[in-house]
DNA sequence: TTCTAATTGAAAATGATTATCATTACTAGT
DNA sequence: ACTAGTAATGATAATCATTTTCAATTAGAA
């Protein structure tokens, strides 16, 4: 369960897959450790193995993963990093929007190498699929509504549910 | 923090101020007894007076509530409610759809009694201010959105959050 | 290298929500 | 109205994710 992610560009009728990719590594690009140590830097933190390491695995890791998830799979490479430290420094990241918050429901919260280009999620109830998608005529409509309310928005959350295909024919 | 609401029809361009009300009930129409008895059994549960009076204080009070918070007003009526009671109850009507779920960030749920027409939210982070929208581009959108990937969607969780007008002058 | 504030990890604390379970109260059937 | 059988209740303990504490360690500026 939860564990297939695809990513795709839609402006409402076009579907672009891009990166897209299920268990691996979120961007095609590869980070060296300087890459890894700038963006720590780039949030005024200390650079330390335990935040190189953690950083690391969660850019190689899955895309969408879980604090304990995360600890865990940071363990097994080095058992010196407390799971306070991989909370700490994903709400640290959390704030300076290196990463981005998923509270789906009422499951613990799961995180997400902030992207580029903003996407929202579509996520099947009966096995956990995540597809993520952009619509701009969804995000334009946001602004309007807000526009019309005097807000100024700062962020806001879509997040469909429903049921995937395959799971529409298990049933 | 957290007291206004105001409710709203928009179908994009349009704003039309409907029931619309800051801390008192929730619809215009009040509830008899009766009423609130039938709501009950209607979910196949039998009529308590706990029941009726978390039902009845959900109404009259105001608009998004938490368990607590509702807890607690019932309790100055009734102190023979306890709050497991509020909790179970609350969550029993959001599985009958009875009542609307909200989790907004880490806050602890707020609830609603699911009104008649769906709508969104948009929540100054500022104030706590809240406002409900209906934006039926933006559903139709969802829906397109799920039919390109062959979902059926079953919901969906729509907040924008932003500065609202008062709060943007305070600054 | 030295100094000091930032960081760390283990453990305890928190806070919302849920589960337990002995007691009480509905209500269908008499 | 009376009773049995089941659902509901509430005090309390348990969960579970997340946060805080704090003494020990470390990064990195000078
Ligand atoms: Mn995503
Ligand atoms: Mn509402
Ligand atoms: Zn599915
Ligand atoms: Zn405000």
């Amino acid at each position: 369960m939860f564990e297939h992610t695809s990513r795709h560009n839609n402006n409402d009728e076009t579907v672009l897959p891009i990166p897209s990719n299920n268990e691996t590594s979120y961007f095609d690009e590869s980070w060296t450790e300087d890459d890894l140590k700038q963006i720590i830097r780039k949030m005024n933190l200390k650079v330390t193995p335990q935040r190189i390491l953690i950083l690391q695995t969660l850019h190689e890791g899955r895309v969408h993963i879980t604090a304990q998830e995360l600890y865990e799979k940071v363990q097994k490479i080095n058992s010196d990093v407390g799971f306070a430290t991989v909370y700490r420094f994903l709400k640290g990241m959390a704030e300076s929007r290196v990463v981005t918050e998923l509270r789906m429901g009422s499951m613990p919260t799961r995180y997400e190498l902030t992207p580029k280009k903003h996407h929202d999620h579509m996520t099947c109830t009966a096995c956990g699929k995540i597809v993520e998608f952009q619509n701009k005529n969804i995000e334009d409509h946001q602004e309007k509504v807000a526009k019309q309310y005097g807000f100024k928005l700062t962020h806001h959350v879509l997040e469909l549910y429903g049921i995937c295909t395959s799971c529409q024919m298990k049933k």
